[in-house]
DNA sequence: TAGTGGTCTAGACCACGGA
DNA sequence: CCGTGGTCTAGACCACTAG
């Protein structure tokens, strides 16, 4: 490399990722094509064998190339982009959008687990969860509706927490880490039930949000997100 | 520390990373606290700063931890974890699914963009795009509807591709590198249209995404998927 | 301004797996 | 086998920012 044309920008393995990215992108470097190996690219850009290391990690992670010991390097054929999304606690993302929050506990029960989410959890069907409804609003309105379950022998104290003011979401959020989610989204029309808490028509179709969490003591919860219509959820990358 | 308890399964950074993590799930470092720094985590586990550093960064980006200069880490109050998917090729998620793909092209044509697309695009209305409607089968039954819009100054060479034979998602995945894509995921009920193509009964409620990709010289494609009732996106951590 | 994380280096050894 | 990436080290300097 002659000389850093553009503004850093970042440090030396930013600008080796850029670069890199750059030749893909503009095809210098082909699908499938090998690239020189770690140490050439060093000396290439003057930096430690290391600094290019961390580069071309990040674009192994982003998908845009294929990294084997003693095969090399190679552009990525068939790029498998990944793309993140944060996942919000209601309370944030209504207030985000400008909106003042509030929530209302439809039911709590202790009941046997049904069948359908025993296979999700990893626990036997009938085994006695907490069972919750919520509706979570933005300026009064319908905002998301919860179903949930918690498995209370993941989260000691669990029993104890009063959800009319503190809402499952994020008293689990800050007390049961996990270390494992799983994020299933789906689409179904609102039945009846649905339609009245979210406040919409019955048979309108909504966005729902399935997700389950693990620790190392089993499974910590599963729940049902029913999004208000028209409600999109966004990724990037 | 006085000795590795578990089976390393990766290298000292893998295990420290694990270890602070336990740490954090087993509140033995409560949310909000600082935790020791990177000199001091070093001396414990008997390894080189950079380690330590490698290890805290995984969980950072992760959202378990938050660092600053001079402040220090500090466990994050609300973890914010982010989730990934990866974004795979329809031919390539059908066959995952053990099923013989086909698609077929529904109508191909140059026609003006419409409002709605022109905001969300960054490119003026009325701009003369190539539109595609096509359908993609799995065993034959409908698996995905695909309704996009292909920016042609942004892909050199796409005039000359027969897209009957070769899909555009599989043409442009290997042909038009991204730098950036914005995913939308919502829901919305079958019209007329989609619900003869996806041979299933109107009002049924799909599961949308809406996928724009740009490179540094504008937008390439933005792409409305409407999947078969039925289908779940999964995303994982 | 001093303490912390962010980054880089030159070198080393190792693990994997293609040739 | 042996070239390649994966990882670690000891040290250095820098950038940010809390106190």
């Amino acid at each position: 490399m002659t000389e850093r044309e553009a503004l850093p920008s970042g440090g030396k393995a930013a600008y080796i990722t850029e670069e890199v990215r750059r030749r893909i992108i503009e095809k210098e470097w082909r699908q499938g094509e090998r690239i020189p190996d770690e140490a050439e690219l060093a000396a290439e850009f003057g930096v430690a064998r290391a600094t290019v290391n961390k580069a071309l990690q990040m674009l192994a992670e982003e998908g845009l190339l294929d990294r084997r010991r003693r095969a090399g390097t190679r552009v990525a054929v068939n790029p498998v982009r990944k793309a993140s999304f944060s996942i919000p606690i209601v309370r944030e993302q209504v207030e985000a959008a400008g909106m003042s929050y509030s929530h209302r506990l439809i039911s709590q029960s202790r009941s046997p687990l049904p069948e359908r989410h025993a296979a999700r959890l990893g626990l036997p069907a009938g085994e006695v969860l907490i069972h919750q409804r919520a509706v979570h609003y933005g300026d009064r309105r319908p905002f998301q509706l919860e179903d949930r379950w918690i498995n209370p022998r993941a989260v000691p104290g669990i029993e104890t927490v009063d959800f009319h003011h503190m809402n499952a979401n994020e008293w689990l959020v800050r007390n049961a880490p996990y270390l494992r989610a799983e994020l299933n989204f789906s689409a179904c029309s609102a039945g009846v039930r649905d339609a009245r808490l979210l406040e919409t028509k019955p048979e309108q179709a909504l966005l729902i949000l399935n997700r389950t969490t693990w620790n190392d003591s089993g499974p910590i919860t599963t729940v049902r997100l029913a999004f208000h219509p028209g409600y999109v959820m966004t990724a990037t990358t």
